[in-house]
DNA sequence: AACTATTTATAAGA
DNA sequence: TTCTTATAAATAGTT
């Protein structure tokens, strides 16, 4: 739809590729919610860009609700709605597995080098072990200059 | 896109209601898979008819997949799939604080061994090491803010 | 379900 | 980038 036609595969220029994205994504969310006004029809569409983040619409109430609508839909498992008391301990093994995966990211990159493809949050909680790491480097460089100058004091005297 | 204009609401005849869902809906689905190739994204889209009927697309893995990853996105609930056993929640804790602290010291083993058995020079080598990488973090967090800044800038269309 | 007349989306270009 | 423009695609109304 524009001035040549289009090649159905993945576009190798990342600028035209990020353009396209934008735009395109832009496309698919209008004639989403075009559909859900014209037909009465309940709509939710979930976009992962190729670096993680994630754009969504939902039609006619939360993208929750039709979570489990469809999974009620397929007999499917029916994404424990309520999750008002899901005990904190859920959550924090949640959090560690996540801070496990960005570890595992962090190594990735150690071998393969460039950090592009890592989400800003992500890019945080490395950047807080890093920090982390550094001053317990620097920490125990302190301690053995500090015994290296004693070292040097009792010699000299 | 026809010979007339559209009002953006509810198509009253059921009949005319009925062909443009059809229409749109294999639009939509058709641009979704578009989207997802030619930007290497993720997409899923989920249509209930006015009547309650699903279609449904998924592109790369399955809607369970893509749901659960949404769950994790969100910090939603995670769409209990893999909830094969409670399992004290307290040893999953303590065995992922484990597995933490094996990819710390991976991540320590690249440097060429634990800093509590480094040589003063080697610790200002791996330090320095450490700010190269923390640099190339913040630059690349600075990246992914500007972008996101452009693309709320660019918000509106 | 086919067929156009048109509108809409968008690939390139400025 | 953002705006413009030529063109491809989608599709509303018709047969």
């Amino acid at each position: 739809m524009g001035r040549g036609r289009v090649q159905m595969k993945r576009i190798e220029n990342p600028v035209h590729r990020q353009v396209t994205f934008c735009k395109r994504r832009a496309g698919l969310l209008k004639k989403a919610k075009e559909l859900s006004v014209l037909c009465d029809a309940e709509i939710g569409v979930v976009i992962f860009s190729a670096h993680g983040k994630l754009y969504e619409l939902a039609t006619k109430g939360t993208m929750q609700e039709l979570i489990e609508r469809y999974g009620k839909y397929t007999g499917g498992p029916p994404a424990d709605e309520p999750m008002v008391e899901p005990m904190d301990a859920k959550k924090e093994i949640e959090m560690l597995k996540q801070e496990i995966e960005i570890l595992q990211k962090g190594l990735r990159y150690m071998f393969g080098g460039g950090c592009e493809y890592m989400s800003l949050n992500e890019l945080l909680v490395l950047e807080k072990h890093l920090e982390i790491w550094i001053n317990h480097i620097r920490s125990t460089k302190m301690d053995i200059m500090f015994q290296e100058i004693q070292m040097l004091r009792n010699k000299g005297s």
